[in-house]
DNA sequence: GTGGTCTAGACCACC
DNA sequence: GTGGTCTAGACCACA
């Protein structure tokens, strides 16, 4: 999987989202152990820096902890990945439905919309 | 109707999309003419050059024409404004099914979730 | 035939060519009288200020006269007229030829392109 | 080279014209880095901002692309670029046709003046 | 009065 | 160092 990186946005910021998504998904699971810092900033192509800056900011969520001498571990507190998971979705439809209402569409033509653009598996 | 400037993102890029907003949403109707450049900026509470860049890209929108010394004036082709609102209602049901996917949530999912929250009324 | 003011660009710059364009090209007959500026603003769709400012201008290429009491009448001095279409067609072929020198295009590719264009008919 | 900046033109326009003739004609080769906005602006003599203006629109032609923190590039697309001379030379050739009709001169004509004034060696 | 342009100078985030 | 944003204030042409 290519890591997709816009130079438009600030790269740690994309990283940060990249390895959490790993992470609520399962591609790295409960108490895994990660790629040390330059395998990742290799992975991503990019400075080994920025990806340090990224893994640092993540252990603020608790989502991910340090060993001083051994690397970094994904949490093996299952509960607290899904309820991150839980709060970006929820972050995620709070958004949706936001910005529908400033176009003043009604909850009726959220949902159809919606039902309608999932069929049609337009991407 | 404040206009809630976020100051984590370009000023310039949200005085686009709430001018945009209000003629999709017929705040300003097809034809009608705009407030100027300096009465919008006084509104806005921003500097006049920044509420100038953004009617100059707006522009680019086909949504609002300008006439050099007599002001700025809402397109009087109604279906376009239209189209502008469809594509922006697509653009936001896109990215909530992208994201949604990104955390690898089902089609089903995402639209009980969306069900729940409308039903509850959370902000 | 229809103005085709392109908001733009100085209106009253427009109305020189256009005005001047109908002279040269016998539209408007060497000694003719031209229509009153109030009749030249209708026919324009500008305001009569403007069309007295281009009007006032044209005088001082010499194509024009005013005849205080009696209105604008076009120069009856043919070979003035000549002369002022050839400088026209000049500055055209000159500025075309910078132009394509800037980027570096060669003499025998800037007639071939010129046939070339012609012979489609493409507008 | 100077920059022979015409004061009765927009500067971000002739600034704009001017780098695009500059990848256009080779002068700044594909894949190549451009001066940084400040380098830039010192050789125009111009003010920052207002060369910034001029990348900032030139990159809509997706002649160059931005990297946030390492500069500006030259696209690497070959193609794109010969594309781009191509429709500039398109335009000169049109317009040239498209004033000479006005002036109601024959295609013929057209022709004949170009190669006269080019063999003249006329600036 | 309108929009448009330009300068000067400051500050920011990012790498 | 890089690009990006914003402000303040000035001036211009046009109608």
């Amino acid at each position: 999987m290519p890591w997709n990186l816009d130079s438009k946005r600030p790269i740690y910021e994309q990283l940060i989202e990249r390895v959490m998504q790993d992470i609520v998904t399962g591609n790295y699971k409960p108490g895994e152990k990660l790629p040390s810092v330059r395998e990742l900033a290799t992975l991503a192509a990019v400075n080994p820096n920025t990806m340090q800056r990224a893994l640092a900011e993540l252990e603020t969520s608790g989502l991910i902890n340090t060993q001083r001498t051994s690397g970094r571990f994904v949490t093996d507190d299952a509960g607290l990945i899904q309820q991150a998971r839980q709060n970006l979705a929820l972050t995620q439809v709070r958004t949706y439905i936001y910005q529908m209402q400033q176009l003043q569409i009604t909850p009726d033509e959220m949902q159809q919309l919606l039902a309608k653009t999932l069929e049609e598996g337009t991407l």
